[in-house]
DNA sequence: CACGCCCATCCAAAAACCGCATCGGTCGAT
DNA sequence: ATCGACCGATGCGGTTTTTGGATGGGCGTG
């Protein structure tokens, strides 16, 4: 080895022996707190002072005082201390999954009705989780999951890799929207074959491609053949051509949550009943603490 | 011994070695940074996560991932390295002088006129070193400097105590203060003559001994008896007075950048021509570093 | 002046650390 | 499928560092 003081950078340890002997002016004392003899903590806080270049502690044999430099020092050190503490309990709870932050993808139309409430749930449920947010339709979502931008994604299924895990969170019936003076308005409930020949809004199957193909297997099925008058693939947007009376829409009941001035909702029978799902879906190989705590909260809520 | 993990504390080294391993994500090229093999940076940082109790880095034989805790264990670690540099600085420059906190006692007569040029003399050429003011007479000041809650005081003599050092850095005449319509108003400087038997007002021997015991060997001297028409201790109250035409006061040349209406300044033939004395005092054994660079900036000030 | 208190120093034993050699696992090329 | 390169973990001497008992020396106290 080459150099006395190669090595200018003290230890934890020797912070730990100053501040004890800083604050008890004692070192047989400070020792004892530290449990230790006398002689190591001697040499600690001498190897410290050494690598600080600087005298912290003004020490006789009658008494021992801090220099000017030490009473700064102990305060710094008291400040790295605490830090550390902190550091590793904040770390500690992080990797039990107490605390931390999940990425959640979410689709528009879960934003409506799905994800308030799951906001709420988590904030009283799983307080020290922070939720990050970010809207984007299914397949970005996949995507997202896959590089591990996002946590966990709230989408429509199909849901088919398999290095998902996927739990379905919400189911709900399907709502049509109607403009002011629809004659269907005089009707509490609606049928599907209401919209046989009609105008009606539809999803795009590029952007939409679930509720384009849930739609148009309802029809199918129904043996209804309404009439396209547009292709859409978000809520809103839709729902502001049927305000302008283009034709009416079919969305799922969680829209109905969006006030349109003149656009009205109808109940609409489907089978199933509730043909409109929502699943939770997030890698089986996430090491993400928080996200177990975070499954946890809302298989409660399945219920 | 109790306990397993007795020790539930990290090192700096640890630390280090993990920013190394958290930012190289390569236990090879950290070892190399760190100017060691590769085997001790790997068991720092199992050390490093034993004492944690958390898994800080993903490793695999092909890669190295921080886990969730791990990512936010590296900011604390960062900000602790960080915080470990900057105390290490700032305490080698407080005990260098360069940079520190004095503890200043100053009479109120030194706070008109030297006080301000020092400040700014010291805002200059030690810009690092923080003054604390405290104004209080020049008893408590002997008093504050033997306990050393000042560093060093700027009072009047004499300054008896063999456990301090003082330097005169003022000296400054005396000037009649005189209310409008005084007809001494006529003469451009006035003798110690012009106040025999005319109304003074005197300091108290209590609270300004200083001015009190010199004023009075210089009218003895003179052969000159004023009427003492009351007697105070703080010039601002004396110039009040004067302002109300109870009598004229002698006062230190500092004291003309008190402005008050209807009181007006004439100078005063003295022997010696400037009577007032102004000392800084302060420990001989005072280890304050900033006291140095504070005296040798007094000293410069001398010329 | 002897004693007690307290920090520094010395020294042998213990612990920690380091580096070398090596292992086991994985990926990519052949 | 096999081989070789790469990478982190582990076993193990040798060395450095640390520890704590014994001791020394300075300084107040009785």
């Amino acid at each position: 080895m080459t150099g006395a003081s190669f090595w200018s950078q003290f230890e934890l340890r020797q912070l730990r022996c100053f501040v004890a002997a800083a604050e008890e002016l004692h070192f047989g004392r400070a020792a004892q707190r530290m449990n230790m003899t006398q002689p190591p903590l001697s040499r600690q806080i001498q190897l410290l002072e050494h690598v600080l270049g600087v005298k912290l502690l003004d020490r006789t044999s009658r008494a021992v005082k801090l220099t000017p430099a030490g009473r700064v020092f102990l305060l710094e050190a008291r400040r790295i201390i605490r830090l550390t503490e902190s550091a590793a309990m904040t770390t500690r709870r992080i990797a039990s999954g107490e605390a931390g932050t999940i990425n959640i993808g979410f689709t528009a139309a879960s934003g409506y009705s799905f994800l308030p409430r799951l906001l709420l749930r988590m904030g009283s449920g799983a307080p020290n989780i922070a939720l990050a947010l970010k809207e984007m339709v299914s397949t970005d979502q996949v995507e997202s999951l896959l590089t591990g931008r996002i946590d966990v994604g709230f989408l429509r299924p199909p849901i088919d890799r398999g290095e998902f895990s996927t739990l379905r969170v919400a189911r709900e019936g399907l709502v049509a929207a109607l403009p002011s003076g629809d004659e269907r308005l005089a009707k509490a409930s609606l049928s599907l074959a209401d919209f046989d020949r009609k105008p009606l809004i539809m999803y795009a199957p590029e952007g939409a491609r679930y509720f384009h193909d849930m739609l148009s297997a309802q029809f199918e099925m129904a043996g209804v053949s309404p009439q396209f008058v547009q292709s859409l693939s978000q809520i809103h947007s839709m729902l502001a051509l049927v305000r302008a009376a283009i034709g009416v829409a079919l969305v799922p009941e969680a829209a109905t949550s969006l006030h349109f001035d003149d656009v009205h909702f109808r109940s609409v029978e489907t089978q199933p009943p509730q043909p409109v799902e929502l699943y939770a879906a997030w890698r089986s190989d996430n090491d993400n603490p928080a996200l177990a705590a975070f499954l946890d909260q809302l298989r409660q809520d399945e219920d």
